[in-house]
DNA sequence: ACGGTGACTAAGCGCTTGCTTAGTTTCGCA
DNA sequence: TGCGAAACTAAGCAAGCGCTTAGTCACCGT
């Protein structure tokens, strides 16, 4: 799975063949077989389970979180971290899933979906409590997660900044687009 | 082209046969290679039109614009717009670039480094003249584009807000990231 | 010592891929 | 009307693809 990470993350789905993946993981062409039925089962298993990692991640830091401020601030920063330390699977969670099966797909969405409505329930508990300045919550939903799910698309361990860093910096650029008091 | 952008946008660059991409166009597959010489090539002259025609209307709308403030909020907006209405065109340039041989892929990189630099350039002005409060320029530009580039990952022509509107909701939020009175 | 089980490989099958070749049709222009 | 060039196709080639088959090996409880 570690070999399919790295070279899906890498070349993406279909330019990545069964013997890359073999080869990474120092089996014969044949040897990825004996554990998995089928590329898109590896494919299918990286993105459930990358999914899940992230999910749990966001609901820890939520729950450890006293006020909407500090939950979205932490959730932003998580999720953010998440995405530059774990950036091989990260790139297979963001961009691969739409080549799974329909089936598996919408198992993978149902973990997106969540998601998404833990942002959205910060975000109503903040405008709510009148913590927060939002005109809409979903486009301000999808503000914060493109921010944070891009980091996927241009971190490289070679940058500047450390995975902590990055965080940080979302989740104070997080604060501002909510109008929340820093 | 047309058939090739819809197919490499749909599926991806190495999932899309030549023979789709023909159909597509009503042709047979050597039909194809009557106007271009390899599927690559394809790629690459959508990559390389697309990023001219996306940095050409970010200029313009700098150009027409008299203080950061209001170069920034249209920059964000018209880069947002195009992201949406140029949705086919675009998910190829942001995310199949990286399937171009490496002379065509350092190409385009020199396009994206130039729009990158237009950012850069408005919230170096509009620091300097006090006008908008930023930690680091480098990270606030990464968010910027972070949230127009991503429209193209989750746009489609079935959704609430037009083209116009979230490149407006864009621009409100950009004027947020960067402290700016709006 | 031995039989069963799971991990693994060498070889390769059937199919699809990007692209080519040889030949036909269409079309602008003299 | 006839001609050269450009646009196009039917057929197919070599290579690479996902995956299978038949068989070997290491290991472990009895």
């Amino acid at each position: 799975m570690q070999a399919a990470a790295r070279a899906f993350a890498d070349k993406g789905f279909h330019a990545t063949t069964t013997r890359d993946i073999a080869s990474g993981a120092g089996l014969s062409p044949a040897g990825v077989y004996v554990h998995f039925g089928s590329k898109e089962e590896l494919l299918f298993n990286l993105s459930r389970t990358g999914h899940e990692s992230a999910l749990r991640e966001v609901r820890a830091a939520v729950a450890d979180a006293a006020t909407p401020t500090q939950q979205l601030a932490d959730l932003v920063a998580t999720f953010s971290q998440w995405h530059a330390e774990q950036y091989e699977i990260a790139r297979v969670v963001q961009y691969e899933h739409h080549h799974l099966t329909p089936e598996h797909h919408a198992e993978v969405l149902a973990l997106r979906k969540q998601i998404d409505a833990v942002v959205r329930g910060i975000l109503e508990a903040g405008t709510r409590e009148g913590l927060f300045t939002i005109d809409d919550i979903g486009d301000t939903a999808l503000a914060l997660l493109s921010i944070a799910v891009d980091v996927a698309r241009w971190y490289s361990p070679t940058i500047r900044r450390t995975p902590a860093q990055i965080g940080a910096t979302n989740a104070h650029l997080a604060l501002r687009l909510v109008g929340a008091a820093t």
